[in-house]
DNA sequence: CACTATTGTTCAGCACGCTGAACAACGCAA
DNA sequence: TTGCGTTGTTCAGCGTGCTGAACAATAGTG
């Protein structure tokens, strides 16, 4: 009994972690049964206007250049995504969207419209999406190569 | 130059990850001098009012017992709380807030407090943290003993 | 051609989340 | 006591995020 659920005292960034969690958590079923995953899902959003390099992907994704890397690696193992050195520049490896990974992200695109009962319980769901557009504009200047601004100490 | 940031274009799922990560990630310089991590701080926000079990603290900060058995590890690594066993029940891992762990969680709460620049960024900040006490109070009806609420197949 | 700097990617290793499985201790029944 | 199911925790292993370091290829300088 006593306190069973005192969330509303939690720091707003802990919120902000688990309400990430479960929204994405409630992804999964839909994600597993095609074999992808919800990192790998925004890289092939990416992709969707053509190919990129690793490097394009990391900035538009907001991850570092490592993660997105490993993320490439999983796409290209389930067959969504192909990899090829670029022969003007071979230290890049440009990625190129299969047919199978446009037909999975379509998919993930009506999913998504067809099931708003997640996010169904907010009140203001288009406010709170800009809300969080407007968060990670902010904050999210870049990342990729991990630069660290200010190091004074 | 094309497309620099189409971030509105997202899905909701991946906004809500990402701005976890970038608020999370503002905190890191706070913590990281402090020898403390944000998963590790709602542990102590949970244990403040008294000694609770791996498992209660599981419950309250909506992750798996898994989880919260590292997250513990990591904060008695630092110091920041003392395990014992259970005489009654002898499966049973005690946690219990240390001084040092109380200590730097009242100054979490402080920082907390004086830096509210980082959600400054933010409109209408009491409704954007109404939303998500909302969404993590409907979605996270529990967890910790990761149950599979509906395994039809 | 070597020398150095920059750029693109990967490797190593950690934190944090998950699931599935193992293990120890308890509880109940025979 | 033995046996078995339940409960509390940890181990194994994976996905996603990070940082720091390594490596390969390009570009600039002599």
């Amino acid at each position: 009994m006593a306190g069973p659920d005192p969330v509303a005292s939690w720091p707003t960034g802990r919120l902000l972690s688990v309400a990430a969690r479960l929204v994405e958590h409630s992804w999964q079923e839909f994600l597993a049964t095609r074999g992808l995953t919800h990192a790998g899902l925004i890289a092939l959003h990416l992709l969707r206007e053509g190919p990129r390099t690793q490097r394009e992907l990391a900035h538009g994704a907001k991850v570092t250049d490592q993660t997105m890397s490993r993320t490439v690696e999983r796409l290209h193992r389930a067959g969504f995504v192909e990899r090829g050195t670029d022969p003007v520049d071979r230290r890049r490896t440009v990625v190129t969207l299969t047919d199978r990974g446009r037909d999975v992200h379509a998919e993930a695109l009506r999913a998504e419209r067809d099931e708003p009962e997640v996010l169904g319980a907010l009140r203001d769901y288009e406010a709170f999406r800009l809300q969080l557009v407007e968060l990670v504009t902010a904050l999210g200047v870049d990342r990729s190569t991990a630069a660290r601004p200010d190091p004074r100490g």
